[in-house]
DNA sequence: TTCGTCATGTAATGGGTTACATGATTAC
DNA sequence: GTAATCATGTAACCCATTACATGACGAA
């Protein structure tokens, strides 16, 4: 059963499903994935390797086709299994609000059903927070904001009301596909 | 001299350089200015008081007109010294990157300078994002992306132009404000 | 031969959260 | 009288970063 995992945890597992890598080039392929946000350093990613080493759920070995000081990490069965347990995860108190962005990366590796589940749920908290945010008590008891701060409160429910939409629109796509498909 | 502090720290410094507040009513404040996302627990936010107050930055007193136990805190002379310190750090690598929206919801305690430096200083990081992802070498050495990773980076994409677009419209703004008024 | 980048790691620190503990006050 | 919210705090943990240390390999 699996619990809460970080989110490197989940990003290296997700990343070694595909083919087995040493650190160096896992750092360079999990910025690449991530991009402009989120950055991991390597004092992070080697201990990283080293517990999930230690727990069973890689396996290292050296590469012999380099003479290089090469450590390859492969996903054993266990991992693969603990792995599939983290994607089906959805809870109300699941990781997934502040790492959506790493779910969302590893959806080809997830059942479309947990994909549904994962995107209606972000949808909603959104949702949430919109409606929080346009309460028309909560408005007026509300302290004044001065204009930047103001400006800040439009900009970042604009942001919101748009990543809705995009929600909606993966969502639209996810039911087309699941239609299509048996 | 202020160096490098924390999210928080520069947070309730700034909202008590509006008025005195005690804990809990700080941590409203500071919710409701944050909106959507950055929530502060109390396990964060009292012990910073506590470090403030003992760093003399921030006076705590007993509020006589409640009897309710309520610890009120005042923002020192050195207090707001440190403040206007912190407001100017614009350097190349202050922490003006993960906290851009705490610096620009305290903008009106920031001068019009530092305000433009802030501004185009992370439209600059954001252009460079930008610039790398679309470097035709990058694009055709880089591993292929399945269908959720690209959208993934297309749609993170998307959201950093429009970043731009907005810090444009900003710095726009300050610069007209700058030459209205002397 | 020197510079960049590949490659792996550790120790100290940082900036928080979670869970817990306590109790007063207000609204129903 | 009881539930919600006001109000303050602590201890243990978490997930990461920063700075440091080491060294091999390839290209100029």
């Amino acid at each position: 059963m699996a619990t809460r995992s970080s989110a490197l945890e989940f990003a290296v597992l997700g990343l070694l499903h595909d083919s087995p890598m040493h650190g160096y080039e896992l750092r360079k392929h999990l910025n690449a994935l991530m991009g402009w946000g989120r950055v991991w350093s390597y004092g992070s990613l080697y201990p990283m390797l080293k517990s999930l080493t230690k727990s069973g759920l890689i396996e290292a070995s050296v590469d012999p086709t380099v003479k290089r000081n090469r450590i390859v990490y492969t996903l054993t069965a266990a991992g693969k299994e603990y792995f599939a347990d983290l994607v089906e995860e959805t809870g109300p108190h699941s990781w997934e609000d502040g790492n959506f962005d790493i779910r969302f990366a590893f959806f080809s590796k997830t059942p479309t059903r947990t994909r549904l589940r994962v995107l209606e749920g972000r949808r909603r908290r959104l949702e949430e927070v919109l409606a929080r945010a346009e309460d028309p008590i909560r408005r007026s008891t509300k302290k004044r904001f001065d204009k930047y701060t103001a400006e800040l409160q439009r900009h970042g429910l604009e942001s919101v009301e748009r990543e809705v939409q995009w929600l909606t629109q993966m969502i639209e796509a996810e039911k087309r596909d699941a239609d299509a498909s048996p």
